[in-house]
DNA sequence: AATGTTGACGCCCTCTGCTGGCCAACA
DNA sequence: ATGTTGGCCAGCAGAGGGCGTCAACATT
């Protein structure tokens, strides 16, 4: 395994104010344990009496339960019981100027002592009988009575650091410090593992090692949950997820991160930073695992999961989860095949089941020779043979028998109008915010300058609004595959520019397919976007003026007057469309394109199904 | 003084699981 | 012609493992 290199002086992450570390092993901003220069908690263990060194997190945070309520009592406890609380406490109150600004250096104190004049305090104490002096550290109330501890304890107080590394400039207070600094330059890890080829450059490193890996021993203990790890600073961690605390805010959005890894993976969706990249397909990722989950779409051979109810194998085990939840659950209410009305107990059973029943038209009209698929379907048909016109349009009033004619009619009759067509469907009512939308609506920034792009967020806020929309005869659809579909087959524009694999790799991106689009239907339908609705009364009204005065209705329409004039609107229409359509007789005649073109009438307007029964049948205005 | 022990900080990695877009088949 | 559905895939966040490094303190 490679040696890792610690960049921990490369800060790419910003942080809010609030934040005052951008340590992930933080457990308590509001624990006062003493800042460094650079704002920061100072690196190492925090001074602690031998008697309370445990691994115990709770005993971690009674200590500093302890330091707050020293700081709230007078500072007369100075006993000896007390002294090593009071020097925590000190410590843990002490600041960069109390710590760090020393005077001049008393003569007896060896180098690495402080330099400014510390006051030895004498204390008389009472100890059975006898009268001790106590000796006390005047930069966090710790005592002695040996004045060597006294000289010795005084070190950790100095700055001074006197054993220069030869390859840096990094100097250190003790000689093994330095060696085992310069260690990490040389390489040098003399500690080795007797379990595997690993070797350290300390003990410590060696016994956590073996920790992890050999013994699996798991000193700390979470109380709640049970879970165990090697280090305190883990299962501080830990503990965030059941208090939830989440101390690091995302600058740009509402999100907050337990630790500053995940806020920093986090920003990238704002940089649009994308760091690994498929030596394959060149295609980017911004986390390692979305590479390496991709990766596995270029092996020949997949991975499967298969499911254990149905034949269906899945490539990854979510979707395979997804599949045995959406086909295999068993439904509270059995689902009833509507051909024959047998029950099953899950969807994929009763759609296995639908498929024997494939070509077959079970529900047959006892009045003639419609047969439906469905019941419903039947059941519409049946309105018409017993005159009843159940469906309403919101728009217009207009009744229809049947729901597909009420739904045929709105796209046709009031496509540009505000009316929508009513459906029940969840799929579409309670469909969720959709992912891609909300990464839309992040704020893009520019990092370096912190500068926000208004003008692309509105871009994107529009874009988003308009989203799908045939520009040609404003039509919404929900995909972008359908509006393609949308625009090839009804307005006869094919335009391939929405290639989701070059927009991914960034050699498209959104503005560039957006504008390009727009820019190209525009251009092309200038002239012609034409509504649909005026052209046909406009055309209507001319070849009726000389008669009535009137437009036709609908009903004189359909029953095929000779004397109207057909309104050509597409190049082809299948033979039973045209015998179906009576009024378009003359519709093979028709041959100026740019005529058509002018109509531009929505092909919609008049194909029917395919199936053999004419459309004015259907429409339910035949009698 | 030298050495050993312990804990903290920081970084990166992997595994996991959910969400939503896209596509093709089907209705 | 269009809506729906299931599978595939990328995006992304939660959680935890592992290790390099340094500092404080204890022991020899």
């Amino acid at each position: 395994m490679a040696t890792r290199t610690s960049t921990r002086s490369t800060k790419a992450v910003k942080f809010v104010d609030s934040v005052e570390s951008d340590d992930d092993e933080v457990l308590d901003k509001s624990s006062s344990l003493p800042i460094t220069t650079e704002g920061k908690k100072p690196r190492g263990r925090p001074p602690k009496s031998r008697r309370s060194q445990t691994n115990d997190d709770d005993e971690w945070d009674a200590r500093n339960e302890q330091i707050d309520d020293d700081d709230d009592d007078n500072d007369d406890g100075n006993t000896s019981d007390h002294g090593r609380d009071v020097t925590k406490k000190i410590l843990a109150n002490r600041t960069i100027d109390s710590v760090y600004d020393f005077g001049e250096t008393p003569r007896k104190w060896s180098k690495a002592t402080p330099q400014r004049n510390s006051t030895i305090s004498k204390t008389s104490v009472s100890d059975s009988g006898k009268s001790m002096e106590k000796l006390m550290c005047s930069y966090c109330n710790y005592t002695t009575t040996k004045k060597y501890l006294l000289q010795r304890h005084l070190k950790s107080h100095s700055t001074e650091r006197p054993h220069k590394c030869a390859y840096c400039d990094r100097s250190f207070k003790t000689t093994i410090q330095l060696t085992n600094h310069v260690n990490t330059h040389l390489g040098v890890k003399p500690f080795q593992c007797k379990f595997c080829s690993f070797s350290f450059t300390t003990s410590g490193e060696l016994i956590r090692h073996v920790r992890y890996k050999h013994t699996l021993e798991k000193p700390h203990r979470c109380e709640e949950c049970g879970y165990a790890t090697v280090e305190l600073s883990k299962l501080r961690r830990h503990i965030r997820t059941h208090t939830g605390e989440k101390p690091y805010a995302c600058p740009h959005c509402s999100y907050c991160s337990p630790d500053t890894f995940k806020l920093k993976r986090h920003l990238r969706v704002h940089t649009g930073e994308r760091p690994y990249q498929c030596t394959i397909c060149n295609f980017r990722f911004t986390q390692s695992n979305s590479l390496k989950a991709h990766m596995l779409t270029h092996q020949a051979e997949k991975p499967s999961f298969p499911c254990s109810y149905c034949p269906s194998v899945m490539a990854r085990k979510s979707d395979l989860r997804y599949h045995v939840s959406k086909q295999h659950s068993r439904q509270s209410e059995p689902l009833a095949c509507n051909k024959c009305d047998e029950d099953f107990p899950d969807k994929y059973t009763l759609r296995m089941h639908g498929k024997t029943h494939k070509g077959q038209t079970i529900h047959s009209c006892t009045h003639c020779e419609f047969s439906a698929n469905t019941s419903q379907q039947l059941d519409d048909h049946m309105n018409k043979h017993r005159g009843t016109r159940p469906f309403q349009c919101s728009e217009c009033g207009l009744m229809f028998a049947a729901r597909a004619d009420l739904r045929a009619h709105v796209t046709r009759t009031h496509r540009n109008a505000s009316t929508t067509i009513i459906t029940n469907s969840p799929a579409i009512n309670n469909r969720r915010p959709q992912r891609r939308v909300a990464s839309l609506q992040h704020r893009y920034i520019d990092v370096s300058s912190g500068i926000e792009d208004d003008e692309q967020q509105q871009h994107q806020q529009q874009q988003h609004d308009d989203d799908y929309r045939c520009s040609i005869c404003q039509r919404q659809f929900t995909s972008a595959r359908l509006l393609d579909r949308h625009t090839y087959v009804v307005h006869e524009q094919k335009h391939d520019l929405y290639d989701e694999r070059d927009y991914q790799t960034n050699e498209i991106n959104d503005d560039d397919i957006h504008d390009y689009a727009d820019d190209e239907l525009e251009e092309k339908n200038e002239n012609k976007i034409i509504n649909k609705h005026e052209n046909i009364i406009e055309r209507m009204d001319e070849d009726y003026d000389d008669e009535e005065d009137l437009a036709p209705n609908v009903e004189d329409i359909i029953e095929g007057d000779e004397d109207i004039e057909q309104i050509p609107t597409i190049k082809s229409v299948s033979s039973a469309n045209k015998k179906q359509i009576g009024y378009i007789r003359k519709f093979d005649e028709q041959e100026d394109l740019s005529d058509k073109r002018k109509l531009n009438i929505d092909r919609s307007s008049f194909k029917s199904n395919d199936d053999e029964k004419p459309d004015f049948d259907v429409f339910g205005f035949d009698g």
